[in-house]
DNA sequence: CTGACGATTCACT
DNA sequence: GTGAATCGTCAGC
């Protein structure tokens, strides 16, 4: 198992990235206990010029400060007054470009995930959709910021291969808002993979 | 300081 | 399919 470094997240395309992201490995740790799931849904926030990215028109606030910082840093919010969302910075400072993981499959710490969000058993919602992969995963936003070069938060490659013909390009989710960037193919899926949330 | 609202989820009709 | 839950963030006063 490979911690993805720095250069990967700091390319200028994001979408690339998201991308490349299906597959690999969503890892948290702390306390002692790991818990891990393999990112299937992925979509692309492409900063400035990107009417459903916060840092849309360069709007630049506490909240969104750290999408302007270095790659390789956890941005997580609080929607609805309710979920956490998890996303990935990307591209160098100063370009507030980001990931947004949307689901992943459980690999590791199954039990621990159930405990945290009060689930009986495993199925397909115990990580699918961001606020139930943030959850599962115990991550909250005072991670915001957290370094993913760092071993609390990363993402992994442990050698599983996705051809490219098994990752399908589709509009992102609940940003209907966001005029005719609503329709742009910024979010990716695992073709036929049941923690994908939404219409598979 | 105040009010409006959201990168969602779940229970219910 | 519809609506409530619920609170940090941000714009405006």
């Amino acid at each position: 198992m490979v911690k993805l470094e720095y250069n990967f997240y700091n390319r200028a395309n994001v979408v690339t990235i998201a991308r490349e992201l299906i597959g690999k490995l969503l890892v948290s740790q702390w306390d002692g206990i790991t818990t891990s799931g393999r990112i299937v849904e992925t979509e692309a926030y492409n900063g400035v010029v990107d009417r459903a990215s916060h840092a849309w028109n360069g709007r630049r606030t506490a909240r969104t400060e750290v999408m302007f910082g270095n790659a390789g840093v956890a941005y997580v919010y609080l929607c609805y007054g309710i979920h956490h969302l998890f996303n990935i910075v990307t591209n160098v400072k100063d370009i507030p470009n980001a990931v947004l993981i949307r689901a992943v499959e459980p690999v590791a710490g199954i039990d621990t995930m159930l405990m945290r969000t009060g689930k009986k058993k495993l199925d397909r919602t115990l990580t699918s959709g961001p606020g139930n992969v943030t959850k599962a995963l115990g991550i909250i936003t005072k991670h915001t910021g957290v370094n993913l070069l760092d071993d609390m938060i990363f993402v992994a490659d442990d050698g599983f291969k996705v051809s490219n013909k098994n990752i399908l390009a589709t509009p992102r989710i609940g940003v209907d808002y966001a005029g005719g960037d609503a329709l742009l193919p910024y979010r990716f899926i695992l073709k036929d993979n049941v923690y994908v949330s939404g219409r598979n």
